[in-house]
This record gives C-alpha cells, structure tokens and sequence, in this order.
DNA sequence: TTCATTTCTTATCATACATCAATGTGGGAG
DNA sequence: CTCCCACATTGATGTATGATAAGAAATGAA
C-alpha cells in the first residue's frame, strides 16, 4: 500500500505514524484484466483507491453500447458517488483494463480519517472541488469542441494512459467510434503531428 | 434573504438563530437582465447564491461561440471553482438570464459556517458528491444518448427552466445548434409529444 | 399602437461523424 | 512456429447535425 500511505499524507494530510495505525487493519485486493468491481444494477458500498494498475468505469447506453465516464489509474479512487451516497441501484460498471490492485474505502474509513486528522476534511473538499473542475471542463469540451480538439486534450492531459489504453476506449471516452478516432489520428499524422 | 435562510437551515444544517446572526452582516445584490458577475479573464473571488432570478455560466470555444455550462436558478450557487479554489483567472462568464437577486459567498463566511456548526461539512460534501453525480450524468448523457435523448431528459430534470430560458441558450446546453433544436422539438410534437 | 430587435422556424446544402464491411496487424496460446 | 483473436485501419455509404439564409413570430421600446 506505498501509494495509498504517499496519498494519505499528501494529499489528505495525515502524518506517517497515523497511517501506519490506519493502514494495520486494511487489505488489498488484486484483480485480473477485465475482472469488474462493479456491475449495473448493484450498490455501490466502496469507493477504490487504485494502489496499482487501471481501472474503467462505464455505462450502457440505449442501444447496448459501452461509454466510458471514467478512466482511474494509480493515486485515483473510482467509485459511483451516486451509489455511494445515496443509496441507488449503480448504473455503472468498474472494471480492469490491466490487472490492479485496489484499496477498499468506506464510509466509516473515511468518519475515522475525519476524526483523527484535522485538516482531512479540508484537504478532501480540495479534492472534490478539482473533480468537478475537471468534469465540467470535460463537459465544456462535449458541447464545445470538435472530437478533434478533444482528443488532443485527452492526450496532454492524460499522456501515460495512451499507451495504456485500447484506442477504442478512448475513442468511447470522447464519446465517438474507433473508426472515427483512427481516421483522426491519422489526419493529424498528416499534419506532421506525434500523438 | 428568504431562500438563503431555509437553504441554510434545510441543507447545511444551521440553526434558526444561528442563521439570524450570520444574516446581519450578509447583503445582496440585485443585477439586471444581462448583467454580469463573472467574466472571462477576471478571477471569481466568491460563489453566488441565487436567492431569485436565474443565472447562466457559460464559455467560448474556439469559434467564439458560446456555450452553457450551467444555469443556475433559484436556491443553486453559481462560481468558477476552478478559479476560487485554484486562484487561477476563470475561462468563464456568468451573466443574469432574468432581473437576479445573489448573496455573495465567499470563504470566510464557509470558515465561519464551519465553526458554528458541527454538521455543516457534512451537508456541504453531500452537495458536492451531489454537484459531481449530476455532471457524470451529463457527460454520460453526452458521450452516448442522441441530441433528442438529452433534450428530454433535460425536460424532466428543469422542467421550470424549459418557460424561462431561451430556446438557443437549452441548445447551447445540450451542445447542439438552435435549428437542431427547433428540429428535434417538432419531431417530438408530431411523435405526439408535449414538451 | 408601431417599429425594431430578438428569437424561433423552415428550407437547402454542407460536413463531421456513424455505420457497415473488408482488410491488415500484432501479441498470446497452444 | 502457426493459428487465432482482439484491435486497428481503410473505404464506401448513410445520417444526424451544422451552416447559411430567409421569413415568421414573439418581445420590447418609443
């Protein structure tokens, strides 16, 4: 768990010898590619931190397809909030795209975390608030940009997860076909661009 | 400061007397019609509490062209939290779609709630993974639903918003163009519907 | 009211992207 | 090594939506 303990403390503030308390009575939980931590239709009871690896979230559209709302690798949590927090049936799935290692994080992980560290609150309400700044930049893009544009976005903000990640997933997060993404791919090849 | 009040009282978990304190030192500003609060370039040092009317929070792309990234009518709160929470100078504008009165928010005031009362985090994380399942949504509905789908779930969503905001200002919501708009709705009227 | 301005509709044509189908390619299992 | 299968590319064609332009309808000001 070194990567969950780095984010405890720096991103959410605790000091060393509290996250050694903490992390005594956590496990990890390795799963395989393609394996789901997830499916429509649950409830969400966990949030995951990935410790190693990359995790998918998606949904099914009306015709059956998948779209991909999420993408989660090392240092994210993925999770359905709407689940989580409000008690619903998921409309998502969480699955592997590489064989990954995850922490489980409920609720009362987190009310501890609260208690014993006075700036966790802050520190996560920072992280909140940059979720939703990214997510509307996402949205802004959508309805905004061509899928040119936003591929190029992906690319600089996401640079590892493109040698990660099957071009077709990408092109069902920017929300288009990967027959459409490898016709753009190759009109910027043409234009002397390296993606 | 009617709405704020309950807004307080319901949703973030203050007293009745505790709100009466705060309240006093609170004032609220009443612009017009196509007045602005925010705009591109200028950093947004507080949220807007909507206390009546209906603002709007929108960016240019490329083009030039504008598109919405969120209304926000009576008892939401409008900002930038990218630039309130990151200092950084906002890509945004938020201009009054209808004569609006706000209450200015700023963190002072969110440091001040937090002290006096011992649920108010709680409430305000609540919205936050609220504020988050609601654009997840959107980028679902975005990435994988036709025009037309979008345009009937933003029917159910904001019903209300449907009499009060322009017919171009929804299609630059959904990301399409008003013509399309005014498309899809007649589609609609000879599928027998009533939107 | 009358006039001007904004908004909505309708039509035509253009384009980005989807769909369908065929072919290429590369990595893993046996 | 070879076969297979998932993935990527390419081409031909279709379709939803965009662009442009014109007119109708609603809104607002004088």
């Amino acid at each position: 768990m070194k990567r969950f303990s780095v984010f405890l403390e720096d991103k959410l503030g605790l000091t060393t010898s509290q996250v050694e308390d903490l992390l005594l009575s956590k496990q990890t939980k390795t799963i395989n590619k393609g394996d789901f931590l997830l499916e429509q239709g649950q409830i969400c009871s966990h949030s995951f931190f990935v410790e190693e690896g990359l995790l998918r979230m998606y949904a099914l559209n009306n015709d059956g397809k998948e779209h991909v709302v999420q993408f989660s690798p090392e240092n994210w949590i993925a999770g359905d909030r709407g689940s989580i927090y409000f008690n619903e049936t998921s409309n998502y799935f969480i699955d592997a795209i590489e064989e990954t290692t995850v922490v489980f994080i409920d609720q009362p992980f987190l009310d501890q975390l609260a208690l014993i560290s006075p700036d966790f609150r802050t520190k996560n309400e920072f992280l909140l608030h940059n979720h939703i700044r990214h997510q509307q930049k996402r949205i802004q893009l959508l309805i905004g940009a061509t899928a040119e544009e936003r591929y190029l976005d992906f690319i600089q903000l996401y640079p590892n997860l493109l040698l990660r990640v099957p071009q077709w997933m990408i092109a069902s997060y920017l929300g288009i076909t990967p027959e459409s993404l490898s016709r753009i791919r190759k009109a910027l090849a043409d234009k002397n661009f390296e993606g």
